[in-house]
DNA sequence: CTGGTGCCCTAC
DNA sequence: TTAGGTAGGGCACCAG
């Protein structure tokens, strides 16, 4: 029977067929998980692909012919165990020029690994040599995470497997034996196409535990699977003997058959505690235990497929990033919602409070998890309902936040799987596109770490000096996709660089681009970059999918519509993402001197931008890397703010206001008239200077990075960059005092402003403000080991850090606590040294705090304040002491 | 009290 | 022992 139809790729594995010892020949079977575009899961058994990589004698290429002893070494490379063949050779580019490559077809990929080892001890160098097999399929056939297939049905969830027939049907074609999903299907790779991307019907499971910190063992449990094609959603819900929860649990995961497992926190709790409870009531032989405990991968529980240490049965931590098992994907929902919302708390109840402020009564704190085996064994039942809910809310976090899409998003763009697009890192996602051009254009693929290590950092971006206090009318200038553009400007690319030890030097007269560093680039007229013909491919495709935008929010149609945002956004992330791989040290098609180059121009750009203008008689303000803050040449005297009397005065017809008003209306248009002139004027083909935002005032306290503005053109808004209402690590008190300071500020309101300054330091200095406006949070790390945090590894004085010392607090008191997370606390008294803290305590009341160190916090909160009110005249001192002193120099 | 160091978090 | 970068502010701690 064939199966016909379109899936999304979730992950995928290979299965070695070793040879059988009756002639047949060791074969290679890759393993793809999905779901169709029809609601089905799905295992494509994918033959006809063989593992190769490629090599090159290091020894010196006279540009013509192989010397006998070359071909003498290959045949040696051929007779070695675990090769097939060798052909070739193909010339290709290597940092070395022009060179003769082989390809090399080892049996297994497995194999592929030591064959590299001892063929480089022999002098050979290796390309594409640590590429995952899987990648392959992708790689060399065009295909990203949607494909067509065309294959034979092998087996069927619902079918009997009497007498192992499909067992045997199953490993025939390859497999390592009955898939857990719905249809098995064989193909070869010629059965397969590329198709457009559709959204996929996944399925997610999102569950969660609930544990006894004494005994720490599994109280119960509940999960929820929602099926994104319908919106549909199941509740489940687990208590019992520890062993039959995690049954059940296995159960509903095999059953409903997940592609995607969430939770909140879970890769650092839940999955980890399944994990040492399944080793705690199974040991390590009784696999079919084991299985029935923890067996969540989508292959047969057996002995085989428990053994495997990666992408197998049991979910395993493959690195410190994240979990792996087969054919499915893990994605932890506080580790989403910390990335895109950054919240103050990562506690479950805040970020839902944060996202689903409506809801309030859903997310309330009802069970003590502090508490817990006290509340399990008081009222379970509420603790079970607990337990359904935070199992629900993470679907309604990847909901809200559009993970799902924007992952499918990203690796359509890429060309990887999903999971690769939600787990993987940046490398893999550029990886991918890189190397599919690398291999059409016959340019060898190095392996990752073969570049020569970078001493030291490279010189970053420029930062213009911020002058202190307020500045009327600013046009605020960027450059367009920065750095994206230099590199596509100046064909910046590693097959591009021109190196002294390569044989084929630019002929004189040749052009060639030369980078302020001195690095040298060949023109694109010579060799365009594979880098600069990419990045222009996404920048294209990006504008295809603006429009495609523009005209779907026209047709009124949301879905569309959010797709093409979508796929903008994730080739937006992509362009931006080259720079980094290319400037770190270690990516594969790197050298140190594409990042400094880049930055080097960078430089070069901004700085002349900066002294023409200043040339013309317009003051810059401040730069940033790719943006500049000029002073628009409006009339000294025009009004850049209108106080909130005036607005007023204004509305009831007052002349002289209404006379203001329009004097203001003509700056900001000769305002906008300035910014749009001098983007036009100063726009290069490559390097496209944009008029982003007009403020009517800038206000900075003269540190770099920090500042405020108020925006008047094309949007009405407060832009506030670095100072602490930005911060995750300030409290909420401080925040909000300086945010309102900050529209008196930009009102020019500087007598309100330090008198509501004044104010809010006196109210904290005696103890008026409730201790929930002053928790301060950090982030905190820590390793773990034989089940405790180790903190010396990370800290050079651990105890000496706050947040070392309240993640301990934490730890003593039963709550979780698990690296990365951040802790929050208050400090009760900072005349000691190290100060002291104690922890927020989530749900207690008023967070468990008694007292705070209020002379502490009003000293902090001045230090902060002060900065802005010292140009407005006042200093951190004189807002503690609530007076300006009369100084001896003050006559 | 000062300067150096370690750390966190942010702007690009 | 794993994989995007640098520039920068500011706080707490600690030695002298």
């Amino acid at each position: 029977m064939t199966y016909k139809g379109d899936i999304g790729v979730v992950s995928g594995r290979y299965h070695s067929l070793d040879t059988d010892g009756q002639g047949s020949s060791p074969r290679t079977v890759l393993e793809v998980f999905g779901r169709s575009k029809t609601g089905e899961s799905v295992c494509l058994l994918i033959s006809g692909l063989k593992p190769t990589f490629e090599i090159s004698p290091m020894s010196v290429w006279n540009g013509t012919d192989v010397s006998p002893e070359v071909q003498q070494k290959i045949r040696d490379v051929e007779h070695l165990n675990g090769i097939v063949s060798v052909t070739g050779p193909t010339m290709k580019l290597t940092d070395l020029g022009q060179r003769p490559v082989w390809r090399v077809t080892a049996q297994q990929p497995y194999l592929v690994p030591n064959l590299r080892k001892s063929l480089s001890k022999s002098s050979w160098q290796i390309y594409s040599g640590d590429i995952p097999f899987l990648n392959r399929l992708f790689l060399d056939n065009g295909f990203g995470m949607h494909l067509s297939v065309n294959g034979t049905v092998v087996d069927r969830r619902e079918q009997p497997d009497d007498d192992y027939e499909r067992t045997r049907a199953v490993k025939k074609a390859g497999g390592a034996g009955r898939y857990s999903v719905d249809i098995t299907v064989a193909c070869d790779v010629g059965d397969l196409s590329e198709c457009e991307p559709f959204p996929v019907p996944f399925r997610i499971f999102s569950f969660d535990l609930e544990t006894s910190i004494e005994h720490e063992t599994v109280l119960c449990a509940a999960a929820c699977v929602e099926h994104l094609g319908t919106g549909v959603r199941e509740e489940f819900s687990f208590r019992g003997e520890e062993a039959s929860i995690l049954e059940n649990l296995t159960l509903v995961v095999r059953s409903t058959d997940p592609d995607i497992i969430t939770g909140y926190n879970i890769d650092n709790f839940d999955l980890p505690r399944l994990n040492d409870r399944m080793q705690v009531l199974a040991r390590s032989k009784d696999w079919r235990k084991r299985a029935q405990l923890f067996g969540w991968g989508r292959v047969e529980q057996c002995e085989a497929e428990a053994k495997r240490t990666r992408s197998g049965l049991f979910p395993r931590r493959q690195s410190t990033r994240a979990w792996t098992l087969a054919g499915r994907s893990v994605m932890d929902a506080w580790w989403q919602a910390r990335m895109a919302l950054r919240p103050q708390r990562e506690t479950l109840s805040f970020v839902s409070n944060l996202l689903f402020p409506e809801d309030s009564e859903k997310h309330k704190m009802d069970v003590d998890a502090s508490k817990m085996d006290e509340e399990w064994a008081n009222r379970p039942d509420e603790v079970l309902e607990y337990c359904i809910r935070d199992a629900a809310l993470p679907l309604d976090i990847l909901g809200a936040l559009q993970v799902v899409r924007r992952k499918e998003a990203v690796a359509a763009v890429a060309k990887v799987t999903f999971d690769t697009a939600a787990n993987g890192s940046t490398s893999q996602l550029i990886d991918s596109l890189v190397i599919r051009l690398a291999d059409a254009e016959n340019i060898a693929v190095p392996l990752t770490g073969s570049a020569e290590a970078k001493e030291g950092q490279i010189t970053g971006g420029y930062v213009h000096e911020v002058d202190a206090g307020l500045h009327p009318w600013i046009a605020v200038l960027d450059f367009k996709s920065m750095y994206p553009s230099i590199m596509i400007g100046h064909n910046i690319c590693y097959t591009t660089r021109i190196d002294p030890a390569q044989p084929d030097q630019p002929i004189e007269g040749q052009e060639v681009h030369v980078a302020p560093t001195g690095a040298r680039f060949r023109h694109q007229s010579v060799r365009k970059g594979m880098v600069p013909r990419l990045l222009e491919q996404l920048m294209h495709q990006r504008d295809v999918h603006k429009s495609a935008l523009k005209q779907a929010k026209a047709d009124g149609d949301p879905v569309v519509e959010s797709f093409h945002d979508a796929m903008q956004y994730a080739v937006k992330i992509l362009m931006n993402s080259f720079y980094g791989v290319f400037a770190s040290g270690f990516y594969r098609f790197t050298h140190r001197d594409l990042g400094s180059s880049i930055t080097a121009w960078a430089r070069h750009n901004i700085k002349a931008i900066i002294s023409q203008l200043e040339d013309e008689g317009h003051g810059v303000v401040y730069s940033d890397t790719d943006s500049i803050f000029v002073r628009s040449p409006v009339d000294s005297d025009a009004p850049s703010s209108i106080r909130e009397d005036e607005y007023q005065a204004r509305l009831d017809g007052d002349k002289a206001a209404l006379q203001k008003y329009e004097r203001w209306k003509q700056a900001k248009q000769s305002m906008i008239d300035f910014g749009l002139e001098i983007a036009e004027r100063y726009s290069r083909d490559s390097a496209v200077l944009e008029f982003e935002k007009g403020l009517s005032v800038f206000f900075s306290h003269g540190a770099k990075k920090r500042y405020v503005g108020q925006v008047v053109w094309p949007s009405e808004e407060m832009l506030i960059r670095g100072y602490e209402t930005q911060r995750t690590d300030s409290f909420s008190y401080l925040t909000t005092t300086m945010k309102k300071m900050f529209t008196h500020a930009l009102s020019d309101e500087g007598d309100e402003l330090v008198k509501y300054a004044l104010e809010r330091v006196k109210a904290l200095r005696e103890g008026r403000v409730d201790a929930s406006e002053l928790i301060l949070a950090k982030s905190c790390k820590g390793r773990m080991k034989n089940g405790k945090v180790d903190f010396t590894k990370d800290y050079a004085n651990p105890d000496s850090m706050a947040q070392v010392r309240v993640a301990k607090a934490r730890i003593e008191l039963g709550l979780g606590f698990t690296s990365g997370m951040k802790v929050s606390y208050i400090v009760t008294d900072a005349t000691q040294r190290p100060m002291r803290v104690q922890p927020w305590l989530e749900m207690e009341e008023n967070g468990g705090i008694l007292q705070y160190d209020g002379q502490f916090y009003a000293e902090r909160l001045a230090a902060a304040l002060g900065r802005i009110t010292e140009a407005f005249g006042w200093t951190a001192k004189e807002l503690v002491s609530g007076n300006k002193q009369t100084s001896l120099f003050s006559f």
